[in-house]
DNA sequence: TTGATTCAAGCAAACGTTTGATTTATTCCC
DNA sequence: GGGAATAAATCAAACGTTTGCTTGAATCAA
C-alpha cells in the first residue's frame, strides 16, 4: 500500500501521472465498465505503469471510486431545486437542469455523468455500500420536494415511484444520447 | 467444438444440461453482465460440468448469444401495433404493451428482458454486428408508424430522436422496476 | 458395441497485484 | 553553490489467481 501523503504537491498543476490515471479511469470504465476494463489497458491509456495504480489508489477498486467520487459535486445540483419558495414546476425545471448542465459542457463532464449513470445500472457495488452520495441525497431533496408540494405526510411506495420515474427521465436524456449516436 | 447434431433430443422435455444451463445463462447474465459471469460460476449454478457449456452451445459467447436469442419472437410484439387502421394513441398504448406484458409474466419473461436492456446499454457486439433482429424491427416498425401518422415524407434525425425517447420510456419501466427494488 | 453425455484434471493466456531496483526530485550540511 | 543523504516516483519483471477452454477417460443409454 504505502500511498503518498498526499495528492503529489498540490490538487492543481502536477498533471502527471495520477491525473493522467484519473482521465484514463474516467474515460475507460465509462466507455467499457469495471470489469472488462483492465489495469493494463488503463496505465496503458494513462501512458503509465500499472504498479502506478496500487501505488497512487491502493488497487483497482480505488481508482475506480476515485474517478467515481473526484470531480463531483452534489451540492451545486442540489441548489438548482431545493429552495422552499420555488414553485414546484420551476423546481423541477432545475432538477432536470441538473441532468442537463453536464451536456452543455466538455467531454469529460458528460462522461463523468455516463460514469454515474452505468454505476445506477450495472452497479460494482459503491452505491450499495452507501458510497453514492452523490446520488442519495438527490433522491432525497427530490422526496422532500414532493412531499412539500403535493401536501403529503411522508414518503411511501407510491412516492418512492414517482420519484424513480421522474429521475428516470433525466436518465433517459444520457442513455439517448448515447443509442442516438450508436444509430 | 463437435456441437451435438440436435438440442439432445427435441425442443421440449429434455429438461437437462443443456435447459439449465440456458436458464442459468438468462439469470446470471442478467444480473451481472456478460463479462463478470465466469464460466465457472454459470456451470455451478447450472449444476453441470464447465466442459458442457463448449460441448452444448461452442464456447462461452455462443451461450450467450443462446441465451439471448432463444426464446424470442418480436413478431409477436409487432402485431400488436403496426395495424395500419390503429389510432396512433392505440397503437402507442400497443408499443407500450409490449414492454409491459414481461413484467406480468413469470420472473423467466423479466429477466429475458432485462438481458435485451443490458445489451442495448453495455453491449457486447451483439447489436453491432445486426444480430439483434429482436430490437432492430421493433425500432423500424415504430419509425413506420411516425411517419405515417405524423404526414412526414421519410426518416431524419429529428424522428430518429423522437422514437428513441419514446422508447426509452419503455426501458425506463424496466429500469425503474430494478432501482425500485434495490431501494 | 456404439454413440451421446458427463467428468476431473489440466492448459495457456489474461488478470490484479507486488517486488526490489532504479531513476528523479528534494533536503540539508559544509 | 556543491555534493552526499533522503524521499518520491517510476520501472521491468514476476507473483499467484482466475479466466475460458480442451482433453481423454469414465459413465450412461440404446
Amino acid at each position: 500500500m504505502n500511498l503518498p501523503v498526499d495528492p503529489p504537491r498540490l490538487p492543481a498543476e502536477t498533471g502527471d501521472a495520477r491525473a493522467r490515471l484519473l482521465q484514463a479511469a474516467i474515460r475507460l470504465f465509462a466507455h467499457q465498465g469495471y470489469a472488462k476494463t483492465s489495469t493494463r489497458e488503463l496505465a496503458e491509456v494513462a501512458q503509465v505503469n500499472v504498479a502506478a495504480i496500487s501505488y497512487y489508489f491502493g488497487d483497482k477498486a480505488g481508482l475506480y471510486r476515485a474517478a467515481f467520487l473526484e470531480p463531483m459535486d452534489p451540492t451545486e445540483d442540489l441548489a438548482r431545486f431545493t429552495d422552499p419558495s420555488l414553485p414546484l414546476e420551476h423546481a423541477l425545471a432545475g432538477f432536470y437542469a441538473g441532468f442537463l448542465e453536464p451536456l452543455r459542457q466538455g467531454e469529460d463532464a458528460r462522461l463523468c455523468t455516463k460514469l454515474h449513470l452505468r454505476e445506477m445500472l450495472e452497479s460494482t457495488g459503491l452505491i450499495e455500500n452507501g458510497l453514492a452520495r452523490s446520488i442519495q441525497p438527490l433522491h432525497d431533496a427530490l422526496l422532500a420536494l414532493l412531499v412539500r408540494h403535493l401536501g403529503l405526510e411522508g414518503v411511501d411506495g407510491e412516492l418512492q415511484r414517482l420519484a424513480i420515474c421522474i429521475e428516470g427521465l433525466g436518465v433517459q436524456l444520457h442513455v439517448g444520447l448515447d443509442i442516438n449516436e450508436a444509430i
